[in-house]
DNA sequence: GTAGGGTTAG
């Protein structure tokens, strides 16, 4: 056996720069850590190869891949001629490990060099104004790339949409959209306008958009970045019947095993009231991840499957999976809707030294929320000052336990969390509000009328909450404290609530839906009220709606209806009341 | 040859 021949030689004195390219583009491909490149760079300086633009430019990129941006920088600093492409590969190498100011930067230092920006230049600089998520920067980035000519760019122009929307600019990412000549819109651009609507809780204009791309012969197929976007569309409006037809779809294009989808598809359901649909979709998965896990413990959370949601966080981490904050949270709420208080305390005692996650303030406004369900109130106030939490967070955690002191009567505390609630908000309706209600229940209606009408005096208007749920491809719409229900049923539906409340009363519910019902009358802006809203005292973040529908009496629940705005994506199904609601509705019939 | 755009859980 002859000896293989050596490739090449062991030391080179001189290769040409011709040859040694390719070489140099093979070792840095496979080089995906620094120290590898790093090695591949002191090779060719050893060598005395003469460092050529191309080679230098190949070097930085493999630094900014592995994230080493100061040997980058350095390297850059260093480089006797610098093209576009060194410019770009620096900005993008900063943009990627997280530093997207000074890839914006870069674009005026580039000034000063003389080296013009190209159309991958401006799209890398628009994408980090993204990651800002800074309007004016972007509109600043956004004005050269027109001076410069590239803005028509359809790569730069979807950048830009992609960026207008991060910063909540709708009508200016719209406009961009709009602006591209159709024949420069393509699959990605039309990708990006369906997520700014998605994203911005835009769930209807997002719906209409992509009827369009199905309707106006765009010759766009739907791919999963856009069907991701449209299914979280639905489930942000709650339009069941569409989100079906967008899972039929889904199906029909082959994307049913796309992990993404899958994860919207888990929480549409879950909001339009379908957990078994949810369960369904979940069950169905390969092998789900974090966020697919998350998604479908946040749905059990919300229907009041605590063990079950327990159950698949267990099953979760037997499957070598780390839970981050948000499936912790996720947990909790689970735990506080349950009344699993002791099991949800623990965790958050836990979480730092098993999980490495260090309990952030919504983790503390979930446990203080819970020992306020469970009338715990000392405890939670300590734990509120525990927290020490500030601004909009600090609102959100007050505010909830003064939700918890106006449900257990207890008005001493409910004034000390009053005044923390009023310290926090600029908004002051929603605080006294509560604050009235606060009084309200405990019996003071002189009190609760006088901030009422301080309220009216002062030209402070709370607008009623509201919430819709679609039964049979009809939505209905509720409004807090509307007491008129579907037509001439409104009196069997009250009476309907009565009766739920006695049932709910054998199972442990303490005091009176209609008292609060009474209590917590809003102004009625609409006549589309088909049902009455009122706080459950055993879940004092959420309301309940009961109204009628094809004949037929069942209870809407939606978080959070007084204080928090957000609460119009949380239109979900109490399962297990519904079913005692629909009994009872067989009963009064 | 080296640099660019869109998706999911709170």
């Amino acid at each position: 056996m002859t000896q293989p021949r050596q490739l090449i030689p062991m030391a080179a004195p001189s290769f040409p720069t011709a040859t040694l390219t390719p070489v140099l583009i093979h070792l840095l491909r496979g080089a995906s850590d620094l120290a590898s490149v790093a090695a591949t760079h002191a090779k060719l300086l050893k060598a005395g190869v003469a460092s050529t633009l191309a080679s230098s430019n190949h070097l930085l990129a493999a630094y900014c891949r592995c994230s080493a941006m100061s040997r980058a920088r350095d390297l850059f600093d260093r480089m006797p001629d610098r093209d576009v492409v060194s410019w770009t590969t620096l900005m993008s190498g900063y943009a990627a490990s997280g530093r997207p100011r000074e890839a914006v930067a870069l674009l005026r230092a580039i000034d000063f060099s003389g080296v013009q920006p190209n159309v991958v230049t401006f799209s890398t600089a628009v994408s980090a104004c993204a990651h800002l998520a800074d309007a004016g920067l972007g509109r600043q980035v956004h004005s050269r790339a027109k001076v410069a000519g590239c803005a028509c760019d359809t790569v730069v122009a979807t950048a830009l949409v992609d960026m207008y929307g991060k910063a909540g600019r709708i009508e200016d990412a719209r406009a961009v959209f709009d602006g591209m000549a159709a024949p420069a819109r393509n699959d990605v651009s039309w990708g990006a306008m369906l997520a700014v609507y998605a994203q911005n809780a835009l769930g209807n204009e997002a719906i209409e958009l992509f009827a369009e791309l199905r309707t106006n012969g765009s010759g766009v197929t739907p791919n999963h970045f856009m069907l991701s976007s449209v299914v979280s569309a639905c489930a942000s409006v709650v339009r069941l019947s569409i989100g079906k037809c967008v899972h039929g779809t889904v199906l029909r294009l082959w994307h049913g095993n796309n992990e993404v989808i899958a994860v919207a598809l888990v929480d549409m359901y879950s909001k339009c009231g379908c957990y078994k649909y949810s369960r369904k979709v979940f069950n169905g998965m390969e092998e789900p991840s974090i966020i697919p896990y998350t998604s479908i413990i946040v749905a059990a959370a919300k229907y009041g499957l605590g063990r079950c949601a327990l159950t698949l966080f267990n099953e979760m981490v037997d499957r070598g999976l780390q839970p981050n904050d948000v499936t912790l949270l996720g947990v909790m709420h689970a735990c506080s809707h349950s009344g699993l208080v002791d099991t949800g305390l623990r965790l958050l005692r836990s979480m730092k030294s098993k999980y490495g996650v260090t309990p952030c303030p919504s983790h503390y406004t979930c446990a203080v929320d819970m020992l306020g369900r469970a009338g715990r109130l000392e405890e939670a106030f300590e734990m509120a000052k525990e927290a020490q939490v500030e601004g909009n967070e600090a609102l959100l955690l007050w505010s909830s336990l003064l939700s918890a002191c106006r449900t257990h009567k207890r008005l001493d505390l409910a004034t000390l969390a009053g005044q923390r609630v009023s310290e926090f908000n600029q908004d002051i309706a929603g605080g006294l509000v509560v604050m009235s209600n606060a009084y309200a229940s405990a019996g003071q209606t002189d009190n609760a009328a006088a901030v009422r009408s301080s309220m009216r005096q002062r030209g402070i208007r709370k607008d009623p909450g509201c919430s819709w749920i679609e039964v049979k491809d009809i939505p209905y719409v509720f409004y807090a404290g509307a007491t008129s229900c579907a037509g001439a049923r409104t009196d069997e539906l009250l009476m309907l609530l009565d009766e739920l409340e006695c049932k709910m009363r054998e199972k442990g519910f303490k005091g009176r839906l209609g008292s609060a019902r009474v209590s917590d009358a809003h102004e009625d802006d609409g006549d589309e009220g088909r049902g009455v809203m009122v706080p459950l005292p055993w879940s004092t973040t959420m309301g309940i709606a009961l109204g009628a529908a094809k004949g037929h009496a069942f209870l809407h629940v939606a978080e959070k209806p007084v204080i928090y705005q957000d609460f119009k994506t949380s239109n979900i199904w109490l399962g297990d009341v519904t079913g005692r609601v629909k009994a009872l509705s067989n009963c009064t019939r």
